[in-house]
RNA sequence: GGGCGAUUAGCUCAGUUGGCUAGAGCAGUUCGUUUACACCGAAAAGGUCAGGGGUUCGAGUCCCUUAUCGCCCACCA
């Protein structure tokens, strides 16, 4: 026996040395595992793409969750004897990277993204990402994450540059992307364009003021924000209001604190008479709702706040000062003209840019979006339930493939919120005013008209300085990391759709339902077929790890303390899909001391059997039949569980076989049995140790690769395969 | 305002389509053991499954209702 038996099991010390021969060995390659005759030519695909982390910064316990889950998930079919492949990843995160790199940047050299040359700044930004990319590449080798490193892609790299300018090509062509000055929420502290899950509600206490416009105006209104009310283009009222019916139609002229201001009374049925006053200033350039009812009723559009959150109109104490000013300024203008009729502290909702904190200014602005609801004929005839040509919209294809099962939500009750969540979608804003992602590929020249293309038309045309949302390029990850646009790239024809996405479920509408939608249309399949979702980790207060609370564990402490198998375990046991988790120390506490309870578990079967053991070739004593048996019964049940992805499961229940019955009752009474038993019974017993530990190895090996591996080394027979990583499931 | 989830042992959570005496880990109790393992073993203790009502031969599980906590969506101006 290895003298390494003798002291207890000590992860730090084999857990790298085991992930280099992993790597080295090449097997996270399907395609060397069919060169050298571990999977069949024939097998059936399976595949992962990872999350691609955010190059932000460092992957944190979270990250850690989803690799465990993934790569048990992974390691299981590849032992199963899938044609497995995991496909790794990072992502450029536009704004998020753009934001804290500048932060960065500007803390060591004063310097801002102004001070620079719009190229030389985005490869400075670059640069930054990519050293967190390497870190994390690191974070997720020490997870012994069995990605396929030589399939490695960015977001931003070529290849996906390459898929990114193809699918906005594809969907200018068809209509779906279009430009147009729409209200947008704009990022006042970010001079930029955010979309609607960017943005963040905060309750802050405002004043509701009670007011008339002018002493002729015949009925007051109500408003958060007067100084807003200098754009105002009209006041609706619910059609069935009593009060106002006599003033409908009607059109009242007036200076309101400086501005020329013009209001036409109308009745639209989104107004809630109970509320207020019951009737609506309607200010378009500064509220969704307002432009929503401008459009309806073809009001014109008054512009008073600009991208620096200051009034371009109104009179000399208004003009250019901050709109949070400017407020103040109108509401003494109402009140020193006795217009103000009464005023009430509220609480109410505003809206904050996620990744600044800067509020969110609604104004007009010139974008590009991609229409959810214009009917086209779709384009491909692969789709379960949707014919070639038959007229559909992105948010029909959105909810028909969830509603259809093509894609499975695990847990279901997500499904609910996913189809709420797209009911409700309105046209996505995919262009931003920021220097780090995608440039739009549309192309002018005076006295032309735009182009898109990917590279520049000829002399003379300049590119459009957006860029594009980074969840458009996250959208084709499924796809885009296979070889897409070229559909005839082995990748792409093998592995794709996906089987398996394994997102938290904060990230349900920003991310899987744009890849479902981007999938649906450019490629005319699912991007995968099933949505295990995952909640999310919580400190054991149960509260949320944040920097604010200072409550964040670094994974790699944890592992270099107590093993990265000690933390698969913790997190996979006990852990339900979508639901969320506390973590706590001392669950990995627990398992580290299984993994050192399997290790002697080997110490004791390598003291007392060897190699020639397995081979006995006369019959199991019929209590060791009646353990084979109780054996394989628990083998095809686990092998069921994983096979539905249970793995909080499976984990837990080989944990308490190896420990309660493996260990506690099976190894106890050999002692017995080596002392006092026949020859026949004790080679027997001896054939069937051997037997069940390297099965246990086998099955364990999905949670707790390293250790499992380690063991596998000095158990495996000349018949056996050399790395665990390669060794099939037990057939049943 | 709308939607969703949670509530099971001191703590963290399982409990699959309703079916033996409701389980696990950790903590705690008692005893034991140092030639596989003290990162150990054995034994015991601990629950009106949040409250109430209903369906059923049978409910932790299904339905209704109440309460508490949490999350998501929503620019009542």
């Amino acid at each position: 026996m290895n003298d390494k038996y003798l002291s207890p099991y000590d992860a730090s010390a084999s857990e790298s040395t085991i992930y280099d021969m992993w790597e080295q060995s090449g097997y996270f390659n399907p395609d060397a595992m069919i060169r050298d005759g571990l999977t069949k030519e024939d097998a059936a695909p399976f595949s992962i793409v990872l999350p691609p982390p955010n190059v932000t910064g460092q992957l944190h316990l979270g990250h850690a969750f989803e690799d465990a889950t993934q790569d048990a998930i992974i390691r299981y079919r590849r032992m199963k004897g899938f044609r497995t492949l995991w496909v790794p990843g990072t992502d450029h995160a536009a704004i998020a990277t753009q934001a804290k790199f500048e932060k960065e940047h500007y803390k060591k050299e004063k310097k801002s993204r102004h001070d620079y040359d719009r190229n030389d700044f985005f490869d400075m930004t670059l640069d930054f990402g990519r050293a967190h990319q390497s870190t994390i590449l690191g974070q997720l080798k020490k997870m012994g994450a069995s990605l396929d490193w030589s399939r490695l892609a960015f977001t931003l790299d070529e290849a996906r540059q390459h898929a990114v300018y193809t699918a906005f090509k594809k969907m200018y062509d068809a209509e779906l992307i279009y430009q147009k000055d729409r209200i947008v929420n704009w990022d006042v502290k970010g001079q930029t364009t955010v979309s609607d899950d960017e943005v963040l509600r905060e309750e802050r206490e405002a004043t509701m003021y009670t007011f008339k416009y002018s002493d002729d105006f015949p009925f007051p209104i109500a408003s958060t924000r007067p100084e807003t009310k200098l754009g105002d283009t009209a006041v609706a009222v619910h059609p069935d209001d009593t009060r106002y019916q006599q003033y409908i139609g009607n059109e009242y002229s007036f200076t309101f604190a400086g501005a020329d201001v013009t209001v036409k009374i109308i009745a639209d049925e989104h107004v809630d008479s109970e509320f207020g006053v019951g009737a609506l200033g309607v200010t378009p350039a500064h509220s969704m709702i307002d432009s929503e009812i401008a459009e309806r009723h073809d009001l014109p559009s008054v512009q008073v706040i600009n991208e620096y959150g200051k009034m371009i109109i109104g009179n000399d104490d208004i003009k250019n000062t901050k709109a949070a000013v400017a407020r103040e300024t109108v509401a003494q203008w109402l009140r020193d003209n006795n217009l103000m009729v009464s005023e009430e502290k509220i609480i109410q909702n505003v809206g904050i840019a996620e990744r600044t904190g800067g509020v969110i200014e609604p104004l007009p602005k010139l974008q590009w979006w991609i229409n959810v609801n214009k009917s086209f004929d779709y384009p491909h005839d692969s789709l379960t339930g949707i014919e070639k040509g038959q007229s559909v919209t992105l948010k029909e294809l959105m909810l028909h493939v969830v509603e259809n099962e093509e894609v499975s939500i695990v847990p279901e009750r997500f499904e609910k919120t996913y189809r709420h969540w797209i009911t409700n979608l309105r046209d996505w804003n995919i262009s931003r005013q920021i220097i780090f992602g995608h440039q739009i590929p549309v192309w002018y020249k005076d006295g032309e008209d735009m182009k898109v293309s990917e590279t520049s038309p000829g002399y003379g045309w300049v590119q459009d300085t957006d860029t594009l949302d980074t969840w458009f390029s996250s959208g084709l990850w499924s796809f885009s990391t296979l070889g897409w646009p070229n559909t005839e790239a082995e990748d792409f024809k093998t592995y794709h759709p996906t089987n398996l996405l394994n997102p938290g479920y904060e990230i349900l509408p920003l991310w899987v339902s744009r890849m479902i939608l981007m999938s649906t249309f450019l490629v005319g399949d699912i991007p995968f077929k099933e949505v295990h979702i995952h909640g999310m980790l919580r400190d054991k207060q149960g509260r949320k790890f944040s920097k604010s609370l200072n409550n964040g564990i670094d994974p790699l402490e944890v592992i270099e303390q107590y093993g990265t198998d000690a933390l698969r375990m913790a997190l996979t046991i006990g852990v339900t899909p979508g639901q969320d988790m506390s973590f706590d120390l001392q669950k990995v506490k627990a398992y580290r001391k299984f993994a050192n309870k399997l290790w002697n578990i080997t110490r004791f079967v390598l003291t007392e059997t060897d190699k020639q053991h397995e081979v006995y070739e006369g019959s199991f004593s019929k209590r060791d039949v009646e353990i084979l048996n109780h054996f394989s019964e628990r083998t095809k049940e686990l092998t069921k569980e994983m096979d539905e992805n249970k793995l909080y499961l499976v984990a837990e229940k080989l944990y308490h076989y190896t420990w309660h019955t493996f260990a506690d009752e099976i190894l106890e009474e050999s002692k017995a049995i080596f002392e006092n038993g026949n020859d026949s019974e004790i080679l027997s017993r001896k054939k069937l140790l051997r037997h069940i530990l390297k099965n246990i190895c086998i099955m364990l090996h999905p949670f707790m690769p390293f250790i499992t591996e380690e063991i596998w080394q000095d158990l495996k027979n000349n018949n056996d395969r050399d790395i665990l990583m390669t060794v099939s499931w037990p057939q049943l």
